[in-house]
RNA sequence: GGUGGCGUAGACAAGUGGUAAGUCAAGAGUCUGCAAAACUCUCAUGCGGCGGUUCGAUUCCGCCCGCCACCU
């Protein structure tokens, strides 16, 4: 079940700084295939809102994790640091190749290359329902019944955590012997990272949510509603999903929908940029060129 | 020209004679379970300007400036 020691190359980065292009290029240059590491491009039918890599843009490079969900159900870390550590092992030793992990999910990146102690539990709606009526001090008092161990580093004024940590509490019995620590890397990666100054990020964020727009992502979102997929999970789906059906709903006009969804792709890109800037792990560079020079002196070794 | 109303942070906006709510934006963060999510923190010595009344004015008065509405 475990890899002990197999080389990956991972590239993050916030969103559109380019990483599926140097992505493909990395991977035909080395011999590699793509691990898609984005929690919600994992979902069929999520297309240009996502800014899925095409056919063509892959170059034939095959991709793994994308459109392996349907987006009427929830999709998980879980589900997806093992399908990843699937598609890692088939690269490996089937294919004898590189595994390149590339997305903006840092957390599916940490819980897959960090190896993080995730037993599936699956959404309990029922309960959910139960508690999202309680308060924050009310649900961290739960929580530190069922699982202390978990309620000493939870975020206590956050109700979404503590929901989702009284849930799993709950589903694997009564205290639950979580591994906390993080366990011995099964990976030895290499950390790639894409950047651009605020100002040209942002530049390219607005460009390129027109281009969606020009490319017909309203009507992509059309046809995910008469596929039966309901406007309360697209805006769950967030971003893209969640203002355009909220235009389709009738609640935004065209242009306050394209304002207000650039402004939250920006928020986004931030926080991508908070979350990365902490793991030191991470080779930031400007051109493929020094890309490429690190990768050639990590297969080196 | 007259009359009335309004003028509070980048935007919207509440408010009081006793020392400026809230929302959004912006910025900084958190992170082992919905992560494109959720959450936390910061952000007006100042309420259009100048005077006056007052122990004290953003709040009252006067003038000026600007905007809006209506009238001539």
């Amino acid at each position: 079940m475990k890899i002990n020691g197999e080389k990956i190359l991972v590239i993050v980065g916030p969103t559109a700084t380019g990483k599926s292009g140097i992505a493909v290029l990395l991977a035909k240059k080395f011999d590699g295939e793509i691990i898609s590491a984005d929690s919600r491009q994992v979902y069929r039918g999520l297309d240009i809102g996502t800014g899925k890599i095409t056919k063509k843009e892959m170059e034939g490079v095959p991709h793994h994790l994308l459109d392996i969900a349907s987006p009427k159900r929830k999709f998980s870390v879980a589900q997806y640091k093992k399908l990843a550590e699937k598609a890692i092992r088939y690269i490996v030793y089937k294919k004898k190749k590189l595994p390149i992990v590339v997305g903006g999910t840092g957390f599916y990146i940490q819980a897959l290359v960090d190896n993080l102690d995730l037993p599936e539990v699956p959404p309990n709606l029922e309960l959910r329902k139960k508690l999202e009526k309680k308060s924050v001090v009310e649900l961290f008092e739960i929580l530190k019944k069922l699982d202390p161990n978990r309620a000493k580093g939870i975020d206590s004024k956050n109700p979404r955590r503590l929901i989702r940590a009284i849930e799993i509490a709950k589903h694997l019995g009564q205290v639950p012997a979580l591994n906390f620590k993080p366990s011995p890397t099964n990976y030895k990666p290499l950390f790639i990272g894409l950047d651009l100054p605020d100002k040209e990020l942002k530049k390219k964020i607005r460009m390129r949510l027109f281009a969606r727009i020009r490319n017909g992502m309203i009507t992509e979102a059309k046809k995910l509603r008469k596929q039966g997929l309901s406007y309360k999970r697209m805006e769950e789906l967030g971003l893209e999903y969640k203002f355009l059906a909220k235009h389709l709903k009738g609640e935004l006009t065209k242009s306050e929908m394209i304002e207000k969804l650039n402004t939250a792709i920006w928020q986004y890109a931030k926080r991508q940029q908070t979350w990365f800037k902490r793991d030191k792990r991470i080779h930031w560079i400007k051109t493929k060129k020094e890309a490429e020079k690190l990768v050639r002196k990590f297969l080196g070794n």
